[in-house]
DNA sequence: TATTTTTACGCAACCGTTTTCGTATAAGCG
DNA sequence: CGCTTATACGAAAACGGTTGCGTAAAAATA
């Protein structure tokens, strides 16, 4: 059972080390009939090049990280079912990383990938991020950076994201249709354009529908999320409280069902609710929830696919490009008829 | 900007490379003071050591690599979640493959691993999969298996799972109670031990309770789950249609819930629910699911603990050991009160 | 047929660490 | 004070490939 290397197939061959390898990686330095026999002995005897001996050699390791907040999350999982098909198509290998949103964490973990690690870097910002200095610092290193969804705008690099501004403007509107006029909006960081985007969507939603947005009516949950039960209790309890509510991320959706449910305010009757989510049970909550369905696998696939293609074209820097993919907002039952 | 490594340190340092990399791996063959500079100026250059290099050398990676057939489904991505937090504690790297249920990509995925890309494995077994030879001979080659929740009784190594038989004669047991004369048993596969044990348990369950267990009433999925709506709709629209459900996987609630809507059942009027079930919306659907809750977060966390375990100290085989962590019967108000 | 080009392969350096020894110096000991 | 034992470090051989370059033989060209 000892290991079998390279070397035992080019003594097997009677072929130099230099003509197996060169075989494997199919150059046109080495004949037909060769490749032939060094890749039947090498599926006989079940070989495996050694990757990190590779990836030594090569310099390039054929793996790329996922760096996100969560993996809990249906846009994250689904999103990693998106790269992780294109990786596999490929034949990469992919090494996840959970920042909990945790910036520390994710400092860590890019700090880390000085190392040579991994040859691209998929990414989706946490929540606590603010400045990205150790994320340049590796980009100029020359590793390739893809975001999605959690984008930093002003990093030079390819962003996958979908439309959230204009997602954030349809659904308010559609609130505001169904009659609503005090809309809240459910924030999850202060920070993150993906955040202010929609939050600037239901912003300009109401101004354009004549009302002025009230700014008690923005609640943003920065810190832990355990903490939005209190928060948005104590909104939904106050005399002039609000009859619809947006909420940018999924996580946020069901407090604002358990709070209805504490308060006994009836969903759409008293509260009308569309919310940021790819809940697959969505169509199956007491009421159905109105969502803004984001194309996380789709997204997960234009990431992956960019960084294919800029890790294909070795050397190549990517070009600052948004990739948009819209979002559908998908009418159920927690907004009125 | 030209790459640091260990030799910049060792010429800035005045000392030898071998040194330098002693020093680093807090060797006791080195000086306290060594360490010291040596540390200093590494932290002062942000140099990271070569992981490839470094496993080239040391015949570790420190990396393991987690397969399972899905993220997107909260049982594992919670597990995924409790595999992380360990590996990350333990500075070990997690590299993921999807088999999406398919055994020839769980083959492919773990031939690879013959290479020594990962130290250990994590791994949840596919629908499909029924030999598993290619398994036999990873864990032959030295290296560690812990499975968790799909598991192979056979193989000698650590297992984590939930108790199934008992949470699914439970379960079983609870629907009987509530009056169920009638249950139908939804698998999602045939040669699954975890599934096989639920299936025992629902049958021991109606046995005991003096009923005869009737095989029409046991559906299997062991291919696509979008196959799943005729055969339910099928069957709840017979004439002895059942009268209550017990599904053994997650993904199969919802289509139940679905099939009722569309034949205007009522849940659970007409038809009890119970489902082997992680959703976080569960508690919101409607009605609320009645679910066996498993502890997948804390499986998670087992088996990366066992894993790790194992490897630290080296070369140590994993005995068959079975760890069986409790999952709970929520009961909510898909079931009768 | 002599000469140039191609084809197919081997040699050897290199990738960045780890690790096994060997050893000079310092320390401990009777 | 001579001898053993630690202590702290360096030299060099792995680790298992990749790759640039050199070259003999075969093929193409003149």
């Amino acid at each position: 059972m000892s290991k079998i290397t390279i070397k035992t197939l080019a003594k097997e061959l009677q072929l130099s080390v230099s003509t197996v390898s060169k075989a494997m990686r199919d150059s046109h330095e080495i004949s037909e009939e060769t490749k032939l026999r060094v890749n039947e002995l090498a599926r006989k005897l079940n070989y495996v090049v050694n990757p990190y001996a590779s990836s030594l050699g090569s310099k390039s390791s054929k793996t790329i990280g996922v760096v996100i907040p969560e993996v809990v999350d249906s846009f994250f999982a689904l999103a990693i079912n998106g790269i992780e098909s294109v990786a596999q198509e490929n034949g990469y290998h992919v090494l996840i990383y959970l920042t909990h949103e945790s910036q520390e964490k994710e400092k860590n973990i890019l700090m880390d990938f000085e190392s040579g690690r991994v040859d691209g870097v998929l990414m989706s910002v946490s929540r606590e991020t603010l400045d990205h200095t150790y994320i340049d610092e590796l980009m100029l290193a020359g590793i390739p950076f893809v975001f999605f969804d959690r984008v930093f705008e002003d990093i030079e690099t390819t962003q996958i994201t979908t439309n959230d501004y204009e997602s954030a403007y349809l659904a308010t509107q559609h609130l505001l249709g169904k009659g609503c006029q005090q809309i809240m909006f459910l924030s999850f960081s202060k920070n993150l354009s993906i955040s202010s985007k929609r939050l600037h969507g239901y912003l300009d939603a109401i101004t354009a529908h004549g009302l002025v947005p009230d700014k008690n009516d923005v609640i943003s949950f920065d810190e832990d999320f355990s903490e939005a039960y209190p928060g948005l209790k104590a909104r939904l309890q106050a005399i002039n409280r609000p009859d619809g509510v947006l909420a940018s991320v999924e996580k946020l959706a069901i407090p604002i069902y358990q709070v209805c449910e504490e308060l006994n305010l009836s969903i759409p009757g008293n509260l009308q609710i569309i919310s940021f989510s790819n809940l697959e049970t969505a169509a199956y909550l007491n009421p159905p929830l109105t969502t803004v369905t984001q194309p996380a696998f789709e997204i997960g696939q234009a990431a992956a696919a960019a960084l294919m293609k800029a890790l294909k074209r070795k050397g190549s820097v990517l070009i600052k490009e948004e990739i948009v993919i819209p979002s559908t907002l998908v009418i159920r039952k927690s907004t009125k008829t």
